[in-house]
DNA sequence: ACAGAAACAGACAGGTGTGACTGTTTGTTG
DNA sequence: CAACAAACAGTCACACCTGTCTGTTTCTGT
């Protein structure tokens, strides 16, 4: 029967479709059971069952769980990178007013679900060779493109000396703060990120 | 038989003499644990062969998996305390060179096992209330003791109105670097903690 | 020395998650 | 439209972990 439960005539889907649409739904399901549950709690049947589909759909698009989460890896970079470059556009002219914008949309990445997820992933790499392989390689062209619109964004200071030391050291701050997330008061953390911003802020403009 | 295999007499252990190593034994193989299998993988059957003690005995001090964990916390915090405060006596007298060795000090402590297990605790308790609650308890003491030596380790600067927010930034820049570790090669991460130190004297030497 | 308590030892049962497996439906190819 | 392959559905068995329970040893107070 080729119609939907309200009578609507479902037109046949090609295969390439149907396994599309499935695989996407696993591995979305994937990523939101991390940010949920966590890496320790993630079960392939809570995913089966987020996702919507069988468990035999699951097993024949991933056969073990290592190549589900494998997979979801590739899936989530590719949405941190979307959400990366989506909060890019419509930037002030001013350059201070850039700059501080442009923190405040990195803190705003870090506090996302797919932060949460991605750091799930890495803990859990730690202790698990084959997930930390999958990640590395992928780690990799998540920090190109995002080391690449550097250079875009701030034409006249990216060829200072320190500009890539200063990117990494802010980049890795925000990640340490963005930690604390984990463990403190949400609320005081804000706190410390605006402190933190405005000092970071000090620091650039006497750069120039 | 009061004698081990060596034919050594014994002497009688208290029960509280008893009771205390078997439980220091536990709580040391809890975070061995951790650091090693990290927390998804961290099964009381482990702990207990990695002890050298009885399914019994630790059902004994610990009933149930979560008190086992929750102790952990505490007697992890006061080891990293420790092994922190350790490292800081013997510093050079010249200021600048005496915070370039802090710096070194504060990063060799966050590639240690035991900042491995904590990183563990603090990603797992995000998705586990009860876990939780016990680390921000915990986790509130360190902060206190950490910040606490800052003022006498630079009687000079402390008092400048920037230095709190300077130390939040540097340890968590140092947080989020060391984080790092789990994915990328050790050696890179090296590397750039290296060029982020060298900017961070930089920043600091300016601002005297 | 003896009774009771604390510490310890090890077996057992219940629950859960994964992978393997068999059967069914849907789409594609000639 | 027939034969085949891909996609899907769901059950089963095995392994593992936790908590409970019973029995034994070691200490302590009297």
């Amino acid at each position: 029967m080729a119609t939907t439960a309200t009578g609507t005539p479902r037109r046949r889907r090609t295969q390439e479709e149907r396994s599309a649409t499935t695989r996407a739904a696993l591995l979305d399901a994937t990523i939101e059971c991390l940010a949920e549950y966590g890496y320790a709690n993630l079960t392939t049947t809570k995913v089966v069952e987020r996702a919507g589909v069988s468990r035999g759909a699951q097993v024949h698009h991933f056969p073990t769980k290592a190549e589900l989460v494998s997979e979801a890896v590739r899936h989530l970079a590719a949405k941190r990178v979307e959400e990366f470059l989506q909060t890019m556009p419509k930037l002030p002219s001013s350059e201070e007013k850039r700059v501080s914008r442009i923190l405040d949309l990195i803190w705003e990445v870090h506090k996302s679900p797919l932060f949460d997820a991605a750091l799930e992933l890495w803990v859990a790499s730690r202790t698990d060779p084959e997930l930390r392989a999958s990640l590395a390689a992928v780690e990799q062209n998540v920090a190109e493109t995002v080391a690449s619109v550097g250079p875009t964004l701030f034409p006249d200071v990216a060829s200072r000396p320190n500009f890539q030391s200063d990117v990494d050291a802010t980049m890795a701050a925000i990640r340490g703060l963005a930690l604390m997330r984990f463990v403190d008061d949400p609320e005081s953390v804000d706190r410390r990120w605006r402190r933190t911003k405005r000092r970071m802020l000090e620091i650039f403009a006497d750069e120039r």
